[in-house]
DNA sequence: GCCGTTTTCGGCCCGACTGTTTTCAGTCG
């Protein structure tokens, strides 16, 4: 996968076109900034889609013409853009790393190099140091501090993070201010409300009269480490957990409007807006406007987009993937809700590598409101987790039975396992026991660095076994820590459909596997789903919103996936 | 450099904030 070395590529060149001052530069840089959006984003492998297409299949993807996928092309064959190569040469400079010091861009970067050879993250610390900045024309004392503040920033950032991590953060600095008696309305957007899988900064919007006074009560909790930018509308802070979080101030009569803006995506609103265009108006964050100015729309998004002609989607769907089209049409699939998961397909308990009994699982997934979870612990092989043998899942089912027991009905308990796909696609305990269980996960946990063809074959051999119910996490990334195993995930599919084996929707905020993308390109296929949290704990069964979250992104109703269903029907399917 | 309900040329989003300015350029999202 060579889509990030590519995509990091354009976007230093956008910065070297940039400090070139022609004239119509900033259009050129839009374009390979553009460009390199789509590299970065894209799910296939560049390479593999020249490789079955040529030029003309890069030339399809948005933002991609005949100049640059000509230096795609290059870079495949060469290693190397040569353009790129005479730039660097040109402007020795790491423009990269200088200009995520915040407040410092091309330009300015351009400058420092060219008045102080300033070439990369040390010489301006030398430079700030030495206060030769604040001599520069231009440039002051407040400069120094801004650049000295964005480098000690820049230090602490973990750039993105789980949103199993930022939407709560983003929740509880909602709380606060709904409960501050300063604001009429919080709420997140973003790519949090998207449930993207992992977030760059989180986004607050209040309705609020009193400006001054939320933003002062805002720079002030106990989660802002630092200011970026303090203005009565719009303030950024960094949070202690090193990322940056916007708040903004809206008018209640455009409240609306400045949800569908901030929520995004960047692509999804490109396309409104283009909409909104050719119907004479003009979208932006403060309304809907008509030729003369006058205001059309803005109050709520779902006016809005009926304004526009379009049904109201949900932001899960907000990534330019179809969903405009659809809308316009009035033929958005309906999506699957939180409410409607009866039960978790996939946890732990203590006689594995979990934190609480089989007891206490089923109380807490009773409180959530499930009806029915299924116990999915390791096997032998996983030693780390404590994986069990035969005889001891034999000995933990008959508790699970007894609990079925006192349950009378009420509540169920699937006796299952997350078993080891092996190396060589056997499973790691025997046909009796893997018999004897309502619910087996087949998931791999170890040698992940096979060929392609080796971990694809591996894999179809454990589906074929007719011994599987769900493959689990499918794709074993762990988002932000491992990139997912090579798998030729349509092979996969196919031998899910052959044998009637559901796809696994991780829903632990680290996995999200499978992801939106590929719950699409799955859906493609005769397969159910299944949600799990894989808890190892009580309190992880709370993590289902996430996986209800990517199934939305990868717009599952809740027909396909199986623990929508009643009890009743779960247990006439599994017993089929 | 890309793109097409203004279609092969001529557009391409734009408003908020900051610092250094006496009216604006650079940065950011």
């Amino acid at each position: 996968m060579r889509n990030k070395e590519i995509a990091d590529i354009f976007s230093e060149m956008a910065q070297l076109i940039e400090i070139e001052d022609e004239p119509n530069a900033r259009f050129k840089i839009r374009a390979y900034q553009k460009a390199a959006l789509t590299i970065s984003t894209l799910q296939e492998d560049v390479e593999d889609l020249y490789e079955k297409g040529g030029p003309k299949a890069l030339m399809e993807l948005p933002g991609i013409g005949q100049a640059l996928a000509e230096k795609i092309v290059e870079y495949l064959k060469t290693g190397k853009i040569k353009k790129f190569e005479q730039m660097k040469k040109e402007y020795p400079v790491d423009f990269k790393n200088l200009t995520r010091v915040s407040g410092l861009g091309p330009k300015k970067a351009f400058r420092l190099y060219k008045e102080l050879k300033v070439r990369d993250l040390e010489d301006l610390k030398n430079a700030l140091e030495k206060h030769k900045i604040q001599g520069l024309e231009g440039f002051g004392t407040r400069s120094e501090e801004q650049f000295k503040k964005g480098l000690i920033m820049l230090e602490g950032q973990k750039g993105r993070i789980l949103l199993g991590d930022g939407l709560p953060a983003a929740e509880s600095i909602v709380g606060k201010l709904n409960k501050s008696g300063l604001v009429e309305e919080a709420m997140v957007a973003g790519s949090a409300r998207r449930m993207r899988e992992t977030v760059g900064d989180l986004d607050i919007l209040v309705l609020s009269s009193k400006g001054e006074k939320v933003m002062d009560f805002f720079v002030k909790l106990p989660e802002v480490s630092d200011i970026v930018v303090r203005g009565p509308t719009k303030t950024t802070v960094m949070l202690r957990i090193g990322v940056t979080c916007d708040l903004r101030v809206i008018e209640p009569n455009s409240f609306g409007a400045a949800v569908q803006y901030f929520t995004g995506s960047k692509d999804h609103n490109v396309q409104v807006r283009t909409i909104a265009i050719g119907m004479g108006y003009k979208l932006n964050e403060y309304g809907l406007f008509d030729r003369k100015g006058k205001l059309v729309s803005a109050r709520s998004e779902h006016d809005i987009y009926k304004k526009l002609g379009m049904e109201w989607m949900p932001p899960e769907m907000r990534e330019a993937r179809g969903e405009v089209k659809l809308a316009q049409q009035g033929k958005l699939p309906k999506l699957v809700e939180l409410a409607e998961v009866k039960g978790d397909m996939h946890t732990h308990t203590v006689e594995t590598d979990g934190a609480n009994t089989i007891e206490e699982m089923v109380e807490e997934a009773r409180r959530i409101g499930h009806k029915y979870i299924a116990t999915t612990n390791h096997t032998k092989s996983l030693q780390i987790a404590k994986g069990m043998n035969e005889k001891g899942f034999e000995r933990y089912f008959k508790k699970v039975d007894a609990l079925n027991r006192r349950l009378d009905g009420k509540f169920r308990v699937f006796k299952g396992a997350e078993v080891d796909v092996l190396k060589d696609g056997s499973l790691d305990l025997d046909d009796k026991c893997l018999k004897s269980m309502d619910w087996v996960v087949a998931s791999v946990h170890m040698n992940y660095n096979m060929e392609k063809d080796a971990m694809t074959k591996r894999i179809v051999k454990a589906l074929d076994s007719g011994l599987v119910n769900v493959m689990g996490h499918p794709t074993g990334r762990e988002l932000l820590v491992r990139e997912q195993y090579a798998v030729d995930l349509d092979k996969v599919f196919e031998a899910a459909e052959r044998n009637g084996v559901a796809l696994e929707i991780n829903a632990n905020p680290q996995r999200m596997d499978l992801n939106d993308t590929n719950i699409m390109a799955a859906s493609k296929y005769k397969v159910r789903f299944a949600l799990g949290t894989d808890a190892h704990r009580t309190f992880h069964m709370r993590f289902m919103r996430y996986g209800v979250g990517t199934a939305r992104r990868g717009w599952l109703g809740p027909d396909r996936i199986i623990n929508t269903m009643e009890l009743r029907k779960v247990e006439g399917l599994i017993s089929r």
